[in-house]
DNA sequence: ATCGTATCCGGAGTCGGATTCATTTTAGGT
DNA sequence: ACCTAAAATGAATCCGACTCCGGATACGAT
């Protein structure tokens, strides 16, 4: 993502410098909440002016993706390291509790995932399936093991997560994601010998 | 909803009317796909002016949210004919299928639980308390005839819910959306002698 | 150190769409 | 028929994303 492609030629020093502050400075306000921040506020606390924000970035929305975009690719690289580390059972749990740990740190993940599902944007195509790969990964092992039900399929279990992520509206929802957690694990290893 | 409170004068006739067409309009605008359909054309659709529209509505989201509640209300008052119809275990099964099929007629039902669950908006707090009724009457009844989990409040389960009705997204999302009921009905009964 | 140029600044201007309000029309009681 | 409060109208206003352009500046290749 960072190394440019061998054909484009690397941005300049500052550009660069100003692209990530950009990216930082959305981070921040999304982050913190405040989806609906303006364009002006976000390029001015990045130290820039909104020309140079629409330099990088086609529209808002494409400076929204990409934050978004980042969020997960992070957490896309955990189902490998989960299965190398621990039995498919455990790795599925983990990465589902995961989720619920990211999803708490600031209103991002959830967004992210939920944007991710509810939109048929191209954008994110890419984030899908980056996403229901992991999921997938972890499935087949579970089931290789026994310790998961067949029949459900990486995208599909995605798409319930996406929903659980979504749920940041109010207080003491964290409780209750661990709690759906808990039930769409154990739906997953229902009629299997747990 | 329809009587006015004691207090205030009934609406003029014509003036119900043009509230009727409106909702209707609307109505007909979000559940054919276009959520953001253009507050003009819904005013012309129902054959009455923008002002017109706002003399009813606070903004076009206060009508957005009003379509979205009387879905629900519809919704809402299914789970307690359910319960006289059908056995607790039955009777839940039934109700998050009918989640689906309503889901499955436009992408009003789906955008409407999404809303719901997604906005801390206080509008949407009545619609969310009614639907968490709904669905601890129907837990409830479960756990008395020891088929459901106990610890899973209704509240929870609207979450969960929420999530699946908001991946209208893609093609065959129906077929998923059952495959994730499926998994919520049967992690409910975990550990309970099905 | 110097030059050519990619990038930036700053903000005025366009544009689309939601919201308002002064004015005109109408329902419905007398 | 007449009167008045309620309702409807739609042009005007506001707001925020997005564009554009004439300098000013910072890079980095030489």
């Amino acid at each position: 993502m960072e190394v440019p492609l061998s054909s484009a030629r690397p941005l300049r020093a500052d550009a660069r410098r100003n692209r990530e502050a950009l990216l930082a400075a959305a981070r921040e306000a999304f982050l913190s909440g405040d989806t609906d921040s303006h364009v002006e506020e976000i390029a001015r606390s990045a130290g820039v002016a909104v020309g140079t924000l629409y330099r990088h970035f086609e529209t808002r929305e494409a400076l929204i993706e990409e934050v978004y975009r980042k969020e997960v690719d992070e957490l896309c690289a955990a189902p490998a390291e989960l299965l190398e580390r621990h039995a498919p059972e455990e790795a599925l749990r983990r990465f589902l509790l995961l989720l619920v740990e990211h999803a708490a740190v600031g209103k991002g993940m959830s967004v992210a995932l939920e944007s991710i599902m509810a939109t048929a944007s191209p954008v994110f195509e890419t984030a899908r399936t980056q996403m229901a790969n992991a999921l997938t990964q972890l499935l087949d092992a579970g089931v290789a093991a026994g310790v998961v039900r067949d029949g459900i399929t990486g995208p599909t279990l995605l798409r319930a997560l996406g929903g659980i992520c979504g749920m940041r509206a109010t207080e003491g929802w964290q409780g209750e994601a661990r709690q759906i957690t808990a039930l769409l694990f154990d739906g997953l290893r229902y009629g299997t010998a747990s």
